[in-house]
DNA sequence: TTCATTTACTTAATCGATTTATCTAGGACT
DNA sequence: AGTCCTAGATAAATCGATTAAGTAAATGAA
């Protein structure tokens, strides 16, 4: 198999003086022309006047290795090493009809959330011998099904679908992380939504609050949906009124604290009296505590902000947020390793099984104790 | 080329009804298992009678299809949309010596910086048929090496390292972000720091600011050097005092706010008065408020602070950053059509050049009129 | 009519591996 | 001596394209 072959470390061992065993080609001493002609198979078996098949079994390992003797078997390392021999990824690939490479999909690279999950993916994949190529939709849906093709027509041995409405049914593994279809042969990981708008509530519940103002998602976040009827469930939990005057949706297609700052405005300008605010997520919390400060109320003092998700510039703002953290890194690291497992073992290949993971709340300074003014 | 094929089109197309010309194989009827065996470019021409050879030059428009008559023509592209036929893109890679696919190496995907010049990257990129992959060394000398042979080894046909000090000479083309190493065949695409630093400089000054403080980068930073030695002339260019207690720098290998947080405290615990600091970058200015906040220091009010970058998040702050905006989302853009250019223009491959962008200073509200306190 | 040129293709090599089926030489066994 | 087995390889097919070289029939010019 592939790691047998220790990319990196037959690339950055010193390359040594070679043996004086059959110097059959002339030797170019450092041609000045940067351009080795990257030994192939075929060069490398010729070297040692064995056939590219012998040479391709030993160094793979393959059945068949065994009836080889140790000696030749060390022969082949050796000089595998001494020539710098690295086997061609593309035509593997076209023979195994493997790419180790995987497809992700995301909303957009540069943006909190699909960034850190992105970073999870790759810690994961590079580990595993896979690369990924990224392309992003930006919400579209014509732009997703592209994405989807290219991908596909690129090889791809399983997908990644990152906050995504993922639809298609495809011939190869895939995973989402965060969609809520339930799609044949698409394994989900999932928050516990549930879990995750019950620590947000009683925390406030427990600082006093009563009038809980709540933004609702985009409608093109898988999220929306599922996170509004859990925080419908949350207050019914924890006994507090929801009140729809106390609510705005998130419009518009990009993800900036714009949209966070508009639908905080329409719900002040409602007038009636809240002390605490639960944003969609935290990018929506920040423009919602410029919203707040504008209409001259203090964060926490006079409004407490709960943010969603714990992007990485959570922890940077002023005030610092309370936010909902979704273990982002850790989904991302779940979902290759999700995929790599159902790539390489067929059998695991229509499970469709949901991985739920925890919410951890994270109390910052953007919450404390409710006191009402308005 | 690649761009005749249209995949989008073919795979998006419906499936028409099929001529009932030569129905050789029987036609199976939407198979359960939902894998279907892909035409293949035989397929293809066994269903048309014609060799292999003759529908690839048609549906490369290679030449020599000048010599086939329209109405054979016809009949390929009539048959390749109808059975949907999509080349294999693995397998003409290795034909082709070219796999369309772009390395691109950073420090760290989750990052703001790198963030925003990956998503101009793959603009740019996926419009020229072009896909990447991604790997990130944080800033560890071995990791990018490994780095590098990967993607060496994946045969990539271009590299894109960003903010990253590239020393590789290598055999492919490499567009360099931020890299200020001349390496022969390397193209730099850089800030004009002079002027970014005399623009923040000049913003200050004009705000009867003469005291000011300065952040100096990490050392892993390419950009650290030169804008040092930008800042140091700015200063004396607009005749302020560049005070060396005035000056901290930044430390550890992680990019958070908390280095900046460090860096100002030492700056202040040296008791000199200033009344505004220049960030080595948003992110450490984002630390460097937090730090003069809890210093007793309001921000504009009694210290201005300006970064450097203007990654997203910088506009989200409390208060909003002002800051030297680069351009990252064009340098990426850049920077990926100038590999691409270089690879399908092979006469391109050996020009250093280095295009030099110009910053923008964005006023927002961490910056203000001076007005001494200490 | 005949040779040269087009036209409309096809054959076969190639890219660089993997893998199945096959081959050979030598020793053991009957 | 003949047969079987096995160790130690190898030849050849294959993955799915591209492309140089070749070929047969039709056409055109001399």
């Amino acid at each position: 198999m592939y790691q047998n072959y220790e990319y990196e470390l037959l690339a950055t061992l010193p390359l040594a003086v070679p043996h004086s065993r059959m110097p059959r080609k002339k030797f170019e001493p450092s041609a000045n022309s940067s351009e080795r002609p990257a030994v192939s198979l075929k060069t490398l078996a010729r070297h040692l006047d064995l056939s590219t098949a012998t040479v391709s079994v030993v160094l793979n390992g393959a059945r068949g290795s065994a009836a080889i003797p140790q000696s030749t078997k060390d022969r082949v390392f050796a000089a595998a090493e001494q020539l710098k021999y690295r086997p061609h990824f593309v035509a593997r690939s076209l023979r195994k009809q493997r790419t180790f490479t995987i497809g992700v999909v995301v909303p957009e690279v540069s943006e909190g959330y699909a960034a850190l999950v992105m970073s999870g993916i790759e810690n994961q994949l590079l580990q595993s011998g896979y690369f990924y190529f990224v392309a992003s939709h930006r919400h579209k849906a014509d732009l997703l099904r592209e994405c989807a093709t290219s991908l596909l027509g690129r090889s791809v041995d399983g997908l990644i679908a990152v906050d995504t409405q993922w639809k298609h049914r495809v011939s190869i593994p895939v995973v989402s992380v965060s969609g809520h279809e339930e799609v044949e042969g698409v394994t989900n990981i999932l928050l516990d939504h549930s879990a995750a708008t019950s620590i947000a509530i009683e925390h406030l519940v427990g600082l006093g609050h009563r009038n809980i103002a709540c933004i609702k998602g985009q409608a093109f976040s898988s999220d929306t949906e599922v996170r509004w009827q859990s925080v419908k469930k949350a207050c019914n939990k924890w006994n507090v009124p929801f009140d729809h005057d106390l609510t705005a949706q998130l419009t518009g297609d990009s993800s900036s604290p714009e949209m966070g700052y508009a639908a905080t405005r329409s719900i002040i300008s409602k007038g009636k009296p809240f002390t605490a605010l639960f944003a969609f997520n935290d990018i929506s919390a920040i423009g919602a505590i410029r919203a707040l400060r504008e209409a001259g109320l203090q964060v926490p003092q006079d409004v407490s902000v709960v943010g969603f998700d714990d992007i990485l510039s959570a922890a940077f703002q002023n005030p610092s947020l309370t936010t909902v953290r979704q273990p982002l890194l850790k989904m991302g690291e779940i979902a290759a390793e999700l995929v790599v497992r159902q790539i390489e073992d067929a059998s695991r290949k229509d499970q469709t099984e949901a991985i739920v993971l925890q919410p951890e709340l994270v109390k910052r300074e953007s919450t404390g104790p409710a006191r009402l003014k308005l």
